[in-house]
DNA sequence: ATCAACTATGAACACTATTCATAATTATGC
DNA sequence: GCATAATTATGAATAGTGTTCATAGTTGAT
């Protein structure tokens, strides 16, 4: 009566907080959910949702369901990454080239568990800029690109991560502050603090400030924190992932604020060669990413929604 | 891809050793195992089972997922109960007659996990010899008759538990003991030594000696080892359930013949007033006794095989 | 060697979870 | 506040697939 689907929509629900957020995770409709959601209940006798408007929250019951779902969960992914150790030899290496810097606050923490589930398989970062990731793959220079808006390349494989949302980041009190939203125009007055990266590879640049025939000034800085302490001390204005900044939202070092009236989104996708993509620890190692990434980090949503199949 | 299912049917290999037996330990066909079994070595590509004529062994993955089979389902099992806990009240009375005295070796050991699981419910066992149990139940005097052969009965339920073989029993070296079979004749000599109570509650005496018109001596002993103890001592032989003397049987301290060519079966139910039958604890309980019993008890089978509907 | 019991396999069936279409409800902007 | 957008609930239809059925192939016992 119960399966695992219903787990899986249950940890859905309680991460998202939403029926058709939680529907996207697992790849379904909120209709579905919904009905699931009907039949659990009926089943147990017993709500498991509370409605407060449109934002779910779990009853006592609904919490027992999600915290079984946790455990379980993870015992079976544990237990699909033994069998697939049995099935193929568990060696071989993941070397990942990361298009986005900010991506390195939760990448390195994956790569920590990734090491421990998997120690004969050798993961490395490659550093340095590079302005076709892709061609490392093809030229078996690295293993695993970790970036955004593949074009469809032949013989490599893109499997979607998630999308989230990039926002403004500005000194508390700077006088942008009192917009809720920023426009392209906002953003020719400030110096714009980046990564050491081409234009183009910059969302807010490619994606609203060149569209809107707006010039900018820019500085760069390698590391997150180094571009926060600038925001900070007032000397310019960047764009960052919600989730790369909400530590230094919640203490009031610096705010944030919406670009555009639908807000500027990114797509992250990682990307493989063929060969790479069937092998069992880098199945793993998306599952992780996926895992981990919706449920610590704050505003992300899953791509490639009720639409795709699975085979 | 992996569904509960297919752990609910790896552990019932894992336990019977045979495609058929499982398949009837979770009401299905043997084809719909086999299928299952298919299905999963080709998602996990690797063999699952291993054949050696007709018995089964789980290889290393098999094991694998056998293990994750035992805790997850435990898991569930343990949060179904929280739930019922949440939805109904968790107090009541379960006060227990049983028909069948060897009974009691499997059902202490279940009593004592029942009363940690649910310490407000007041469990009991109805002491005594009853003509008729079910008397009891009607009169609110008893919760629960764990006992064979129900007829239909108005307002009661019965839930069936498992079919067992009962075993004649000898004292090593006693000349029956050179059959491989031994028919109702054979019982005609020696005495027969059984619980205190009446002939028609007796499976041999009612299912084999009557019909065979073949007379016998009878004494009595209350306890299961006493029974033993008289047979070893070669006072007589005695029909016992398999599972209660296999221990007896590792040491050599009695043999066991089957009785008649395709052996003695009993089917043992467990039947309560259908108020009864709704009740949270009530179904915990009824889930504890066939999963103990189904897992630790010799040569035990499931009973209403592939034919029941589930509701 | 024959028979009984067990297992594997393809095709047909039956079940039911999901989608689709839509109404009802809630939030948000002007 | 009203209109619009977003979210959710619900019944009916659909589609996907797990199960059974029928049967052939194995294994083991007498």
């Amino acid at each position: 009566m119960l399966e695992l689907r219903h787990l899986r929509t249950l940890q859905a629900l309680h991460e998202t907080g939403s029926v058709s957020r939680a529907a996207a995770r697992v790849h379904l409709t909120q209709s579905a959910l919904s009905h699931q959601i009907r039949v659990l209940q009926a089943h147990y006798q017993s709500p498991i949702i509370q409605r407060h408007g449109h934002a779910v929250q779990l009853t006592e019951a609904g919490r027992r369901l999600v915290q079984l779902a946790e455990k379980i969960l993870g015992e079976i992914r544990a237990a699909e990454r033994d069998l697939a150790k049995i099935s193929q030899k568990a060696t071989g290496s993941l070397r990942i080239v990361l298009e986005c810097h900010t991506c390195f606050d939760w990448l390195m923490p994956i790569m920590d568990t990734f090491r421990a589930d998997w120690p004969d398989v050798e993961l490395d970062l490659v550093s340095g800029f590079h302005s076709d990731p892709v061609h490392l793959l093809r030229h078996g220079a690295a293993d695993v690109v970790i970036g955004s808006e593949p074009g469809l390349q032949p013989g490599i494989v893109h499997f979607p991560l998630f999308r989230f949302e990039i926002l403004a980041v500005l000194a508390p009190g700077h006088e942008l502050g009192k917009k809720r939203v920023l426009e392209a125009q906002d953003f020719s007055r400030d110096m714009l603090i980046t990564y050491p990266v081409p234009d183009e590879r910059i969302d807010l640049i490619r994606q609203v400030l060149i569209p809107a025939n707006v010039t900018w000034q820019r500085r760069t800085a390698e590391l997150t924190v180094a571009i926060l302490q600038l925001v900070a001390s007032r000397r310019g204005i960047a764009a960052l992932p919600g989730w790369g900044i909400t530590n230094y939202l919640d203490y009031d070092y610096v705010i944030a604020r919406r670009i555009g009236r639908r807000g500027l989104w990114s797509d992250l996708y990682l990307s493989v060669r063929e060969e790479t993509a069937t092998l069992g620890y880098l199945q793993d190692f998306l599952a992780t990413i996926r895992q981990v990434c919706f449920a610590k980090l704050e505003g992300v949503r899953p791509l490639r929604a009720a639409k795709q199949r699975k085979k």
